[in-house]
DNA sequence: TCTGGGGTCCTAGGACCC
DNA sequence: TCTGGGGTCCTAGGACCC
């Protein structure tokens, strides 16, 4: 267990050895490399190009990853051809696009859009539902390939991982008097490898650390690959607009944007006191290193999980009491499924909470601390219904989901104690409760 | 006819303890 | 006869990321 917050307290202060400010200008001598190189490796539309490798003719077409519940609605016989293909605009569910290759970018669409949304913009794209176990696949196959090139791996998720590249041989060399050209002949060796391993392509951003080099391998997609060190960040970095910065997201950029904050050199101009008083001391200061390109965490080959959990939004609202009959087997499902993750993955937990979304996208979350570990379905779903029965049930669910934290590694053998308890909790205000989790 | 599923981390208040 | 003050655990909500 040694996972390092993801942004620096105030009380870490700034990492040392940097100069204070923007005033760097143009040196003759070639800067020192920096004591850190670390890449950060995305792969291409991830998604969409495995999906391209199993139907070559749909290269260069708009094509969109992603799926509702429902089946393909005109998904004609599987005879392998172009026009078997699922079109945008015979979606009809609420799914939401995954993945989108370029060409469909080019018509608007994105990842994370709704779906019937995206058929109203590009209404003739091709639309082909997920495949997991294909990606995982091929992401084994790109982290192996990668691995053999540089062991310091960090996951960041199925598509994309950090690679610290300060020790491995040849990083340092200068090659035809170009002090950068060992890292950069590593950054191509490391993209040669997964094309090979993988027929992939992927985009590279080799910096002193991992905030530069997240946003660097965005720099030039798709298959890029690009450097970027200190003296480079006013040119480079400053123009950028804030919310390219991992980490500012819609609502920060929001209120960066009411302080005229626009780029994240505007950023960095910033005074420290400004963003302290609007963010807070934490954020504030975390706004004002980033702005500035440092970042001191290390690359993590290994972390534990904190939680574990599933959840599921229902094909149409359902109503907690009229649909009773169709929430409860969804609801035992989810922990069944949740204990099967649990033991599949060796863990054990003592912490058992429920999420619930409203048709109104508001979203209510309850949770218990058991004495006992445990990873039992049986005791999941008793445990589950009781926060349930704390939640008020009077509108439409949209989402209904089930977690386990506080884990630890275990076989699961070690309790029972807490299968048959009545508990502590109370029921919440006067509101209707209705228990749809117990079987009428 | 908006908006998936699986995660991480932070904040903040109350309980409880020394 | 006010006002203590840390530290830790628990719970709920929220921002953010892939």
């Amino acid at each position: 267990m040694s996972a390092p917050a993801p942004f620096h307290s105030p009380a870490d202060g700034p990492p040392g050895g940097h100069a204070s400010g923007p005033d760097r200008s143009v040196t003759a001598a070639p800067a020192p490399l920096p004591d850190r190189l670390i890449a950060h490796l995305d792969m291409d539309a991830f998604y969409a190009s495995v999906e391209l490798l199993r139907y070559p003719d749909l290269q260069g077409l708009p094509v969109v990853i992603g799926g509702g519940r429902r089946p393909q609605p005109s998904a004609q016989a599987e005879d392998g051809r172009a026009h078997a293909h699922a079109r945008l605009r015979d979606y009809a569910g609420r799914g939401v696009i995954t993945t989108a290759t370029y060409a469909a970018r080019a018509l608007g669409v994105h990842s994370g859009m709704g779906l019937m949304k995206a058929a109203a913009l590009a209404p003739d794209a091709i639309l082909l539902p997920l495949d997991f176990d294909a990606y995982r696949r091929h992401s084994r196959l790109f982290k192996a390939a990668v691995a053999e090139v540089a062991p310091v791996i960090e996951d960041r998720g199925i598509d994309e991982i950090y690679i610290d590249l300060s020790d491995v041989p040849g990083a340092r060399d200068t090659v035809g008097g170009d002090p950068l050209g060992g890292v950069r002949a590593i950054g191509q060796r490391l993209k040669q490898a997964v094309k090979d391993a993988t027929g992939l392509t992927c985009s590279v951003g080799i910096t002193p650390n991992k905030l530069l080099s997240k946003l660097s391998s965005d720099l030039d997609k798709p298959d890029g690959l690009t450097l970027l060190m200190p003296a480079d960040i006013p040119v480079r970095l400053w123009p950028l607009p804030a919310a390219r910065i991992n980490g500012i997201g819609p609502k920060a950029n929001e209120r960066l944007a009411a302080l005229g904050i626009h780029t994240i050199g505007e950023l960095a101009a910033a005074p420290l006191d400004q963003l302290i008083a609007e963010f807070g001391s934490n954020q504030g200061h975390w706004l004002h290193e980033a702005a500035h390109g440092r970042d001191d965490r290390p690359v993590v080959t290994w972390r534990e999980p904190k939680s574990i959990s599933r959840e599921t939004t229902f094909e149409r609202d359902l109503h907690p009491r009229d649909d009773r009959a169709s929430l409860g087997p969804i609801f035992t499902r989810l922990c069944e499924q949740l204990a099967s993750d649990l033991e599949r993955k060796g863990y054990v937990g003592r912490s058992i909470g429920v999420k619930l979304r409203y048709d109104d996208f508001r979203i209510v979350t309850r949770s218990i601390t058991l004495p006992q570990a445990t990873r039992d379905a049986a005791d999941i779903r008793r445990w589950a219904g009781r926060c349930l029965k704390t939640v008020p049930l009077d509108r439409r669910l949209r989402l209904i989901g089930v977690k386990m934290a506080s884990l630890a590694v275990g076989d699961g053998h070690t309790t029972d104690a807490t299968s048959s308890a009545e508990g502590p909790l109370a029921p919440h205000g006067s509101l209707p409760l209705f228990d749809f989790t117990e079987s009428a």
